[in-house]
Formats: C-alpha cells, structure tokens, sequence
DNA sequence: GCTTGACCTTGCCCCTAGGTCAAGGTTCGA
DNA sequence: TCGAACCTTGACCTAGGGGCAAGGTCAAGC
C-alpha cells in the first residue's frame, strides 16, 4: 500500500520535526507503526490527526506525560483539561508582558531594582540635583534595607522624605555630595562641619531623634561600596564626631 | 560587615531561588562574591542589581550564555539587544496567541487536522447529511493526498466540490454512504450499482475524464483504513466492476 | 549549656524536549 | 547508474535548573 505516509512526509504535514516524532514514540504519545520491507516507519492518516493533536497541546506548553494521558481521555477530560490550558496560557502571555514591561525599563534606568517607593525617592533626589554617585550609594542602601526588613522599608522612606522637606538638611545634602570631591584641606569643610553639628542640635532639640536620623545608618550603606568615601568626607567625620 | 546579604536574602529579593544562582555563578553570569568566616557567600547590594538583569532578562528567554555577554557589554549594545529581545517577545506573544486558537478549534472538531479548504469541504458533507464514517474516510484521503502533493489539493478539491453541484452524483454519494450496512444481498444494490454505471457512462460523454472521477482514488483512501469496506460495498464493486 | 529549626556548603544525578553527529542502508529521479 | 535525498539506530549534548545526600553553622528558647 502505497498511501502512507513516511516520517519525513509525516513531519512535514503536521509540522515538527522527525527527530520529535522519534520522541513521541519513545514516550509512548504516537505508537510505534508497522515497518515497510525496508524497515521504514510507514503510517496512516489516523497518526497525522494525532501528531497534529499532540503538536498543538505541545506548543500550548503541556507536558508530553500530560498529552499522553490526554490522548486516550475521554472527551469531557479532554475538554476540561484544554479549558484548564486555555487559560493557563491566557496567564503566560500576560506574564510575558508584564516581562516586556520590565524590560522598557531595564532599558531606561534602575526603576526595576527597587521598589517603586524607593525608585521615586530616588527620582526626587536626582531632581534636586543629587549627583549619580551618591543616588547609587543610596540606592544600594536601600536595596540593602529591603532585604533586612522589607515591611519597615516604606516607612524609612517616608521619614527621609520628611527630612527632605526642611530646606537646611537639603542644602546641607547637596553640600555633602559635592564636598567629596573637595580637598582634605578644603576650608570650607570646617563650615560645612559645623553647620552639621548645629543642624543636629536643632534637630535635636525640635523632636525626639529617631532611628532615620542616625548617620550611622548613612555611613554603614557608604561604606559597604568601595569608594563610598573620601578624603574630604573622612576629614568631615572628624570634624564632626571629634566634637559631638 | 554584617551589611552583606547571605544567598538565601539575596534569592529572596530577586525572586530567584538559591538553587538558580549558584546556577549562575557556575556559568559565570555572577562572580562569586567573597566568603564570611564560615565559608558563606556575602553579597552586595551591586549583585542584587545584577542579578535583577540576569532575571529579567531570563524571563524573557534569553539564553544565560547571551545573557552573560550583554551584562558587559556596552550600553548601545544592550539597548541594541533590548530591542531584539522585545521584539522576539512580542512575536512569541502572538505564537501563543495562534497557539489558542488552536486550541478552540481542537475542542470543537477537526477542523486543525486538514487545511481550512478540505475543512470546508467536509462540513460541507456534513450539512449533506453524509454519515461521520464517511467523512472520517474522506478526511483521511485528503489528508492523504495533501501529503503527497500538497499544490494540487486545491484543485482536487474545487473539482470535487463541483461534482457535487450534480444532483445525481450526490444522491448516489449519500445512497453508498447509506449501503454501506446494508446486508450483500439487499436488492436495492442492484439499482445502485445500475444508476453508478449509467452515471459514469454520462458523465463520460458529457466531459473528458479527469483524474478525480476515477472511482480507484476514492477505493484506495478507504482502503487505507481497516473497517473502510463492508459485504455491501464489496458486492456492490462486484456488480459495477464485472460489466464496466 | 543544649537542643531545635532554619540556614548554608558541595556534589551528584535527574528532568524535559528534543538537537546533533556518526555510520550506515534505501529509494528516487535524471 | 549514480548522486541526492531519505531512512535506520545509537550515543552524546543542551538549558535551566530540581532534588537529595551528607554534612557545617547560626540564633532562639529553655
């Protein structure tokens, strides 16, 4: 009988691969059909409608242990069975783009490592002209308060935000960040140095201190980066602690 | 420094499992960060960053050894590859979309096993009230010849449907669908086996014979099924055949 | 001080769904 | 009749981890 079908004529019609159909036999999803003189697999239409079968719920994600059970199940399981895939795929595609989603923003900027709370704070901060190097050193702060207490982190965020309102503690911020830079011997960090000390005495005396206003905190995020500090700013930890 | 996140933290804050970076260590997506006194990992907030990318990026199918190479390449490159990678996702978006598409027709019949013309064509049957048999049978044979000659089929098929515009034609197709239980000895194969040959008889005379009017076709697609022939039929190709 | 449970370590084998040779035998078309 | 295109089995490879074994470590409670 020469109408059937070859494993090659087989793949094409429903698409795969022979290798695949190889596959299926060994997990027992297509039998094994009758061999021509040649010792050539040789198969029937019945074998494309389930090769095409199993070739869609394939490309739907479903196990093959799963198709073969699925194959000689009775057509309610069947239908069942292919509502329930239906609708695990309507998940995956959302799934994926929700990922495009956060691709655009790998693409655009750091938005992705943080959560959102904290990707806004940063934001306000490079809008006050906060400079890259001490965002990142922020943002690696951060990172590294939501891993030890996630639940505290957004109230942290909120009482550093406060802190962002008082115009002194802003300028005394910038001044920080561009005091880096600055010479150990840089005059203008023995004024900076005392402004400090006074903010933390009006601080003090305005409301009780809390945990946020511990520089400490600030300085164990700087220094778990290398580089977090410098000349000037170990002058200015000097200056201040020698004092306080 | 008790600032530095064990595994078990930093796998927590990705959404990774501690299985998956070691994973990425091994293929040098991630440097093995330094070890505590106890032989413990300790990573820095940089690697949380990181591995974000690297989860990121995996989610969105990306091979771990091209992940690898973009994580360090510069940043024209990675939007370059962002890009390509969306790209890929939105296509892959849409596959799965066809993919349940698919799916709804395998839930409603066999449409997905042929293409749609042959799919049409046996509707088509069935609205003529030709038993499921049948059309398993006639099904089959398609699938048959799509295999061997896939550009004809259209022809094939247009030739066939014309000569079902042929009153007569279609009775006698109905009418040997229906003998097909018949008892070998039930008389009305007599007349049917009559009508067959007059039919041919006009048919050549009114057209040159095409290939597709040649009874053997349709006897070789059903013979390619077992239980595709009956008593019935067997007498019935005796009467038409023996006079012809 | 001791236990208990949660964490960490390395190493090993296992899985899915096939892909990729290698080393042949077969069939088809010009 | 010859080369291209097919088919056969077998063995090995891949990604992206999961699971388990057989431990070492750390923090809390009693």
């Amino acid at each position: 009988m020469s109408s059937m079908l070859t494993i090659g004529q087989l793949a094409d019609y429903a698409g795969v691969t022979i290798k695949a159909i190889r596959h299926y036999h060994q997990r027992g999803l297509l039998t094994e059909p009758d061999r021509d003189s040649s010792g050539y697999r040789r198969y029937t239409a019945e074998d494309a409608v389930t090769l095409v079968k199993i070739r869609t719920l394939a490309h739907a994600g479903v196990p093959l242990a799963r198709i073969r059970d699925l194959l000689d199940a009775d057509p309610e399981t069947l239908t069942a069975a292919i509502a329930e895939i239906d609708h695990d795929l309507e998940d995956r595609i959302a799934q994926l783009g929700r990922t495009r989603d956060q691709l655009a923003q790998l693409r655009r900027g750091d938005r992705l490592f943080v959560s959102p709370e904290v990707a806004d704070y940063l934001d306000d901060l490079r809008d006050l002209g906060v400079s890259e190097r001490a965002i990142q050193v922020e943002r690696d702060g951060w990172i590294l308060m939501q891993t030890a207490s996630p639940e505290d982190t957004s109230l942290w965020i909120s009482e550093k935000r406060e802190l962002m309102t008082d115009p002194e503690f802003r300028a005394l911020y910038l001044d920080y960040d561009a005091a880096y830079d600055w010479s150990p011997n840089d005059p203008r960090l023995l004024d900076l140095a005392d402004r400090t000390k006074n903010w933390f005495t009006n601080r003090h005396s305005r409301s009780e201190s809390s945990p946020v206003h511990n520089p400490a905190i600030a300085r164990l995020a700087e220094q778990s980066q290398p580089g977090a500090s410098s000349p000037a700013w170990d002058r200015l930890a000097q200056l201040t602690d020698g004092q306080s």
